[in-house]
DNA sequence: AACAACATCAACCGCGGATAC
DNA sequence: GGTATCCGCGGTTGATGTTGT
């Protein structure tokens, strides 16, 4: 695995994300899935640093995200897992689907942190000792029953190979469809319908594709590449064409 | 209407663990 | 076993929007 970090190093675009970003990145993971985070800006098309393109699709455009504020039961779950297991964002957004840690870290900061103190300002150290001891139930008990959000797409995407061709005539109908969004609200119905044609269609119907995940999480598909070739820096000039043949062709 | 203060949230940074070589 | 790289996490920052004066 020891490749130079040539995304990384060179210059890479920061800031907001525009719209153009976003569907790149959304066209490339749903045509190629999710292989390596620090390759993948170059053959995206994206001047962005990997983490950079992690960070945008776990928090923002990854499709089973939900929008808007949270609910009573939400803010309730927040404030009852913060209260047992501290600062750990990633564990108690597993149990509660559709919510980024990010998501919820800012949540507390600004809404739910006031309300702790408030309520509860003579019991924090007192919580502070207890969450040792608490610490290890809780969490065996999220191992059992909370989904692994984040851990799913750290086993699809710990082996590299590379992209694989799929449906290219789905594909390119649903990566126009994408370029032609402007808003969040059509990419994520846009989502949802390629997935449907995926889930049923696509992916079963493709010789080349073989099913190790669950249907529904089929954009996190591991790639494979044609006739067992892997992804190197040869073959990443093939892909970068093929993402800027696909740029000429269907954007 | 103009400005300041505050609130919100997307994005960045740095670190540590896991893994490949 | 040592080193390089990737990935995910938590803390923090900065831009933007909202509210108050």
């Amino acid at each position: 695995m020891v490749k130079s970090q040539q995304c990384e190093k060179a210059a890479v675009k920061k800031g907001p994300w525009s719209p153009d970003e976003d569907h790149k990145l959304i066209a490339y993971i749903q045509r190629y899935g999710i292989w390596n985070w620090s390759q993948m800006p170059k053959p995206a098309g994206l001047a962005r640093s990997g983490k950079s393109c992690r960070l945008r699709w776990v928090n923002y455009l990854r499709p089973d995200i939900k929008r808007g504020s949270f609910s009573k039961e939400e803010e309730e779950a927040i404030l009852k897992l913060h209260e047992t297991m501290g600062n750990r964002w990633s564990a108690i957004a597993a149990t509660l689907p559709g919510r980024t840690d990010n998501e919820i870290k800012n949540y507390w900061h600004s809404h739910l942190k006031k309300r702790f103190k408030a309520t509860e300002p003579v019991q924090e150290a007192q919580v502070f000792n207890e969450k040792k001891k608490l610490f290890s139930e809780t969490e065996l008990f999220l191992l059992g029953e909370a989904p692994k959000a984040s851990k799913l797409e750290t086993t699809s995407t710990s082996s590299s190979s590379g992209p694989v061709h799929g449906d290219h005539n789905k594909d390119q109908i649903a990566e126009q469809n994408i370029c032609a969004c402007e808003t969040f609200g059509e990419l994520q119905s846009l989502w949802a319908e390629s997935h449907i044609v995926r889930d049923s269609e696509a992916i079963f119907t493709d010789p080349g594709f073989t099913l190790s995940n669950p249907p529904t999480q089929s954009w996190l598909q591991e790639p494979i590449f044609p006739s067992g070739s892997s992804y190197n820096d040869a073959s990443n000039d093939y892909w970068v064409n093929l993402s800027m043949q696909a740029e000429i062709d269907g954007i």
